[in-house]
DNA sequence: GGCATTTGGGTAGTATGCTAACGATCAGCA
DNA sequence: TGCTGATCGTTAGCATACTACCCAAATGCC
């Protein structure tokens, strides 16, 4: 065993390599071609419609230029309606279109679902444990990363 | 405080973002040029000598494209040296360096201090905890991996 | 009003991290 | 020996995820 694969850093990065994987699995398994940062998108605009890409990539932590290719493919895929916002000439206002709110309603309880399934071999109590934990230093660490997470309010 | 950011996969995504942060920020201040990646394969590297590409990818769970890229700026930065094993000419013969082993020992250290920085707000049992739960489930988890972890023997 | 500063979005560039497909090569087997 | 299948590395393509930099537009301050 190397002594890499005890590190903090190795297995945050494992375990964000299977999440990745048991989303896009699921999709796949849906017929649905959307990535988990292109969900968590849909989910920020539903709650907060109207919002610039800047608040949106603060609401999910990325960055503007991110956010930026992400919002081209909703918009691509005709799940997010984007247009100047004529108060601000700079910002464009975001909302799900028809399509992306049918969507993302159909998607919830999947993703909630799915979300069992990435701390595979955990009790409740264990998996209760972990969320805990990584609230915890998430947020003791927002400022640590270089896209922070930005609530509104 | 939006559904999605109590999720698993979301805040996994946070740990792996503050935890990319902390490394980059750690090897600026070294006036290193080295991301976590490269740092893995070159422990594994250091810990198994003229490894091809495929067991390498296996060591530190990448595919084979991933590493391809990872080795080729190793090798242009004179870290790792490459060559056609001329049992099997399909594969590359890989091991460190001079330069590469030298830097190596210098940044291990540097590495295990910094592991700290990226669970920020947790008492060294709560890390301890983090640390047995995440290993125990992306264990759990490695065939959901779209690149398990391969170790040898 | 005029001007410096800030902010929103973009381009260019780099590095991960993956799929699909391909050529070269090797291993097993009839 | 010749064929079949597996394996190693690579290319092409896509989607994050960032930095550095730029332009346009809004804001704050005098």
């Amino acid at each position: 065993m190397s002594i890499v694969h005890a590190m903090p850093g190795f297995l945050i990065r494992r375990l964000n390599q299977i999440s990745m994987s048991v989303f896009q699995e699921r999709m796949q398994r849906l017929g649905l071609d959307l990535t988990s940062v292109q969900f968590a998108a849909l989910v920020a605009l539903s709650e907060n419609p109207g919002i610039d890409q800047a608040t949106l990539a603060g609401l999910i932590a990325h960055d503007r230029v991110t956010i930026g290719g992400v919002v081209d493919r909703l918009v691509a895929k005709d799940l997010v309606a984007r247009r100047i916002n004529p108060q601000d000439r700079r910002a464009r206002q975001l909302a799900l279109t028809d399509s992306g709110a049918t969507l993302l309603q159909r998607l919830i309880p999947e993703v909630q679902a799915l979300q069992h399934d990435i701390l595979a071999g955990l009790s409740a109590a264990e998996v209760a444990a972990f969320v805990t934990l990584a609230r915890r230093t998430t947020e003791a660490g927002n400022d640590r990363s270089r896209a922070p997470l930005r609530p509104r309010d």
